[in-house]
RNA sequence: GGCGCCGUGGCCAAGUGGUAAGGCGGCAGACUGCAAAUCUGCUAUUCGUCGGUUCGAUUCCGACCGGCGCCUCCA
């Protein structure tokens, strides 16, 4: 079994990876704010984070995944102000357009998916024992704010130093409630806005709703202990949500809060960073829309490293779309009944394993997938090159499909086979035996016609080893 | 201003101190009645620029040019 290597944010570095416990990768990701469709980029970091998971699958290890839906925060309840509304009832169908969304990208399930105003509770607790080992206090506007000067640490994984200001930046001299200009908010207290939209809760400080930190810290660790085995979310979370989080969990528990931290880079378009506030978004849905199969935007995404910045296009979209075409046409091809019946040779199953130990050995150095795709479609050229051989040997076809479904079952990019329905597909067979009638009569001016009729029902057929196949697109 | 990332063929994109994966596109050929699919060959003597280290650098160091991100609630 190959050694599993990641970079990890904390030491800058590719270090070996394996659960603490040996067996199983408890994994926090941090999720949506549900108050808007979540975009691709967004879903960059999602699919990063199914790669993950996959490939510690692979490695052998059980993986318990954890994403938080962040279902109260300033921008859901400044929507259901406008809106009349109470925050579950904004969020409520986002979620069901996340989980709608997330399942078309194929993106495999979470074990949990908590929603933070579902843990109130252990949040209340976590900022009461931060109170009591004085790192947090009340300030005079009711709030509770985590003091970070009473936290040494500050500052370890996004490594900015805490004195740093943005030059230009306006320096909030009024802002004397907190300590600390820096500290951030556990616990807020409510405003007429929040008890309007649903969003305050009862707590020793008096009405108010989490700090946005908070959820993530109590839930990972009522989830999944005090110490995750890995963290994982977009880079623009590493200050201060991250920051953040690991010193109010960390001053609670006096433990490490994450063994390791994982960051996926940002999806651009048009050279600036993908946000809805920018207005450049793409959402799954439109990309459904234009055509976009979850196997092309799978491929589109993987074929960058996670940690580079990806710029979306047209025109890469479109090269995606026409990899897994090609993906698509040779799983075909190797499924059916026929390459079985012609077989396969020695150096079919040779070049098949091949490929796996080579795409493997790129995924577990830190999620290359690029190189993993490079392995795959070297495996289907020369798959394809030794099926044209016809060497009768069923074995190998059969080695060559257990290792191609190997190398699918993580980057999943075959795309789905559009299905005829049945009269469709009848009239379909029924056109192509009388093309085969009109080609053996040498009547091709016919046969050429009935193509046309079948082209312009987008049914595309291919001639091959004496049998003709059809597909639709 | 601070911290950090990136710059590889027409487009996308891996990669290594020892002489450039893969995909898309293009061109030519094979197969085909013609297509489609598939295969074969060609498509970067070169990895932003200029220096340095080295027997040797795209890969390490420095400077510069260009692009991007974070710097309090954004994946």
């Amino acid at each position: 079994m190959s050694d599993f290597r990641l970079y990890n944010t904390l030491s800058r570095q590719v270090e070996p990876f394996a659960p603490a416990d040996g067996t199983t990768v408890r994994m926090y990701t941090c999720g949506p704010t549900v108050y808007n469709p979540a975009h691709l980029g967004n879903f960059r970091t999602f699919l990063f984070e199914d790669l993950m998971r996959r490939v510690l699958a692979l490695r052998g290890w059980t993986v318990r995944q954890v994403m938080n839906l962040t279902d109260v925060d300033d921008k859901i309840i400044k929507r259901a102000l406008e809106q009349g509304k109470t925050i579950s009832e904004v969020t409520e169908p986002v979620i069901v357009v996340f989980h709608r969304d997330r399942e078309y990208l194929r993106i495999q399930a979470a074990e949990a998916y908590p929603r933070a105003t579902d843990f109130i509770p252990q949040m209340i607790a976590l900022v009461e024992r931060l109170v009591s080992r004085g790192v947090a206090y009340q300030a005079d506007d009711g709030s509770v704010y985590f003091a970070i000067s009473r936290f040494p640490a500050y500052g370890r994984l996004s490594r900015l130093d805490t004195r740093e200001i943005k030059a230009g930046a306006r320096v909030l001299q009024d802002d004397y409630t907190k300590e600390n200009a820096q500290d951030f908010a556990l616990w807020k207290a409510a405003k007429p806005e929040d008890e309007a939209t649903g969003a305050a809760w009862d707590s020793p400080w008096g009405r108010g709703r989490p700090g946005w930190h908070l959820e993530c810290s109590a839930m990972a660790m009522d989830l999944l202990g005090e110490t995750l085995d890995l963290h994982c979310g977009g880079i623009d979370l590493i200050f201060p949500h991250h920051e953040d989080e690991i010193a109010q969990s960390e001053a609670a528990t006096g433990v490490p809060f994450a063994r390791v931290w994982s960051h996926g880079a940002f999806l651009l378009t048009e050279g600036a960073k993908m946000a809805k506030r920018v207005g450049n978004v793409s959402t799954v849905q439109g990309l459904r829309e234009a055509r976009f199969s979850a196997a092309a935007l799978r491929h589109f995404v993987f074929n960058t490293h996670y940690r580079k910045e990806l710029n979306l296009s047209e025109e890469a979209l479109e090269a995606s779309r026409q990899a897994v075409r090609r993906v698509g046409d040779f799983a075909g091809r190797l499924r059916s009944d026929t390459a079985l019946a012609l077989g396969g040779t020695p150096e079919l199953a040779r070049v098949a394993e091949a490929a796996v130990v080579r795409a493997e050995a790129a995924l577990f150095d830190d999620l290359n997938g690029p190189e993993a795709l490079a392995a795959l479609f070297d495996f289907i050229r020369q798959a394809n090159a030794e099926l044209d051989r016809r060497g009768g040997d069923r074995g190998s076809v059969e080695r060559a499909r257990a290792a191609f479904d190997r190398i699918d079952s993580i980057l999943d990019i075959v795309p789905e086979r559009e299905e005829a329905d049945s009269a469709f597909a009848e009239w379909i067979e029924e056109r192509i035996e009388a093309r085969r009638v009109a080609r053996g009569a040498r009547d091709f001016a016919a046969a050429d016609g009935i193509r046309g009729e079948l082209t312009a029902r987008g049914v595309t057929i291919e001639d091959s080893g004496g049998e003709t196949r059809w597909k639709l697109g």
